[in-house]
DNA sequence: CCAAGCTGATTAATCGTTTAATCAAACATA
DNA sequence: TATGTTTGATTAAACGATTAATCAGCTTGG
């Protein structure tokens, strides 16, 4: 019945009380100068009218929609429900409604995308580069999540120092003979993660890369890595950038007869939805995306406020902040070298030592 | 430079030809009656100018946004990133922006996340519904994308076919003796999907369904469910009701020696990222999200456009068409039983026969 | 030749909010 | 008392598009 009741306006208010729409509009957002008990008979008014202001005609009037755009380059992306939900929340409490903008990985679509978010009038957007790509200047603010090494106005995890944390995890276990795992040269992320996992696994340690991507070109999408091989040649842990490569691993070193952890250890990045279900659960790191949407969304609030402060043009600041710390979760898929394991299944022990 | 330009309004296209401002109007909507000639050189002008439509205003003019809201109560769910891109894909093209509101899972969240796009205006909205809930009829037109046995404006996959499909694919690889393993008897969806099998298995198979929310009520969450027990009980086949279900089962039964698909096969529904990467890779039941999506904006575009020509309230109409139909994906990790395979790793061949 | 009808355009109101400009009254200062 | 200043409110003009109502010309029909 009253589900359809048109919303009471601030004009309707105004007749209500017998005052004017400005000082409605002054006491509702205390801007002007309205006696503070006028002020409270018109909050009350509102209230028991169900007064809900009308976004469009304040956009329409002030220029802005209260709505920022979320930009997913490569939406494929596991990680992305985690950003949505963190980013929908830090906007919904700095006010902000948030318009997805997708780009199927195609640079066309997402400059189209992209248009249709400007045309939409938001009034920033939040962006989850693609690996590698450059954001052109459109005239809106525009806030980064991506690796530190970005530059720009960019929000991150300290991938760095999290591919540290899991190096010294590994090393502590005697881990010493280490393939890492990761996809593409061109992403920032996963070469933070690298560097990081070398510089934590320390000097000491032997260590080599293997780049997917690459592998693939020649072997085919989706190729075996040969990782029991490798298990074979004497390494004794697989430390892979993103939790995706991790379960490739994991699942074909089983399938092959090796045992995780006891043979060899897996190690992922993110924590993703299946990390903790699959057995052995994987040893990971966990983004803080709340933190970090919050400072994104932040960063936006404070660019888009300055810009329309000053009429001038700096869009885009260059402020970029120390990377939001990762934590380590430590589960079943990491664990000692074997000759440090007492007892073991040793019907696959076949590594040099 | 140019990039912090004001878009050109209809005011000043009507200025610079001398004619006024409801001819432009008139003339870009086709709707008023202006001659060729005019109109021509109307759209010639916008486009010179760079004219950019003011949302803002015409959604303060008209009433609606041209803005619908994408409601994900369970936004952690893995397959949303293919659902929002299906979405936004098919909004976009329908002329429609997508607003995310997310809800953590908590009804209250839920309440208030709607609340927000009401305020905000959208013309309608999207849910994807937590398993089992029902959706309060605010005034506002909705879609539902769920299982074909929800009630009211619903699209989606049919779940049951999907199932019926699967488990002819078993049975046809000679698979008798079938565990089904659900999570919640809550959610249609996997009913659906686990009433489908048993259809498709047919009467002959003797199969029993796991349901692993209650398991880990006296078992805690993560626990193992008792695989590779149930293979030495005759079991030569687990077909899960989704995808992490059937990475929880494959991982499990890996790690505890059994070789997938030699001595047991293993099935989800999704085909979610991972499915196709771990390895063995997945054998697994893919959704047309695009075919939903769209079938989804339609179904809202129509109730929209139906609800603003009769000024009545019948909100929501009660249109329920068939199931999109779900295509099986057959990849390595399921195969014939393993008495019909000549040779194969016989070190844990402990079934009864 | 006049009423009626059609065409192609204009006028002006409207959506609901914000905000600069104005104003009346009260109060303080000289 | 005349002059400023402060306070608390009002007026009215935007913002940019849509649209009902109106109007000036022209064509037609009887």
């Amino acid at each position: 019945m009253s589900v359809g009741r048109t919303p009471a306006t601030m004009t309707e208010i105004a007749a209500a009380l017998g005052v004017s729409s400005a000082t409605v509009s002054n006491a509702l957002s205390g801007k002007g100068r309205v006696s503070a008990e006028l002020s409270a008979k018109i909050r009350q008014a509102a209230d028991e009218l169900g007064y809900v202001p009308s976004h469009a005609a304040r956009a329409l009037r002030t220029g802005r929609t209260a709505v920022i755009g979320l930009v997913l380059p490569d939406i494929s992306n596991p990680l992305f429900p985690q950003i949505a939900q963190a980013i929908e929340q830090a906007a919904a409490s700095a006010g902000f409604g948030v318009l997805i903008a997708d780009s199927r990985g195609e640079i066309a679509q997402q400059t189209a995308a992209i248009g249709r978010l400007v045309e939409r009038g938001v009034d920033g957007m939040i962006v989850v580069p693609r690996r590698g790509s450059r954001i052109a200047d459109i005239g809106t603010p525009v806030a980064i999540i991506d690796s530190p090494s970005t530059p720009g106005n960019t929000v991150s995890s300290d991938h760095w120092d999290g591919g540290v944390q899991m190096g010294r995890h590994l090393a502590s276990l005697g881990h010493q003979k280490v393939l890492l795992i990761a996809n593409s040269r061109q992403s920032n992320v996963q070469n933070d993660r690298v560097g990081g996992l070398e510089a934590g696994l320390g000097s000491d340690a032997c260590c080599e890369t293997l780049w997917v991507e690459e592998m693939e070109v020649s072997q085919g999408a989706g190729c075996a890595l040969g990782l029991a091989a490798r298990v074979a040649d004497g390494y004794t842990a697989f430390a892979a950038v993103y939790d995706l490569l991790a379960l490739r691993a994991l699942t074909e070193l089983q399938r092959d007869g090796i045992d995780v952890p006891l043979q060899a250890s897996v190690s992922g990045f993110d924590d993703l939805v299946w990390s903790s279900v699959v057995m052995p659960p994987i040893t990971t790191l966990r983004q803080d995306l709340a933190v970090i949407a919050e400072r994104a969304v932040q960063a936006l609030g404070d660019v888009i406020a300055e810009r329309d402060a000053a009429t001038g043009e700096p869009v885009s600041a260059e402020r970029n902040g120390a990377g939001v710390p990762m934590t380590l979760v430590i589960r079943q898929s990491t664990g000692p070298t074997m000759h440090s394991v007492v007892a073991g299944a040793a019907h696959a022990r076949r590594d040099g030592r």
